[in-house]
DNA sequence: GACTTGACAATCC
DNA sequence: AGGATTGCCAAGT
């Protein structure tokens, strides 16, 4: 039973265990899966999770200075934000304020490095 | 199979 | 301090 599913899928289910009301970054989660390096490809992963239909609160998914970068890629151009708000989270022009106060940093997947 | 692209991040002028 | 550059990783062309 390898971990070794795809790095989407991985990404997938952290953004999925993001807790309702809080919110963590491209990087959390790029460094939860062993490669912190990898922010981009977690983004990415992000955008292909609407091309092929997956369900995921890709809103709760910020970069590291709590900006709604990723926005565009929603339905409407304030989705994002009023989704964020409607958890509770304080967004302000595309900036989450009390960043750190909702910032939620996923544990690191052990999986990960038993099957490196 | 090499080159470009991208919802980021850290560094370097 | 802030704009520009480089690094990383996976996918698409």
């Amino acid at each position: 039973m390898t971990a070794n599913k795809d790095f989407y899928e991985r990404v997938y289910a952290m953004v999925r265990k993001i807790p309702r009301g809080k919110v963590t970054t491209y990087g959390a989660i790029a460094n939860a899966l062993g490669s912190k390096q990898a922010a981009r490809t977690v983004g990415y992963a992000l955008n292909a999770s609407i091309t092929k239909g997956i369900d995921l609160p890709a809103h709760r998914v910020v970069n590291r200075k709590g900006l709604l970068t990723g926005k565009n890629h929603f339905l409407g151009a304030t989705l994002m934000a009023d989704l964020l708000r409607d958890e509770g989270i304080t967004v302000e022009n595309d900036q989450i304020k009390n960043f750190e106060e909702v910032l939620w940093i996923p544990e690191f997947e052990r999986d990960f490095e038993l099957n490196a």
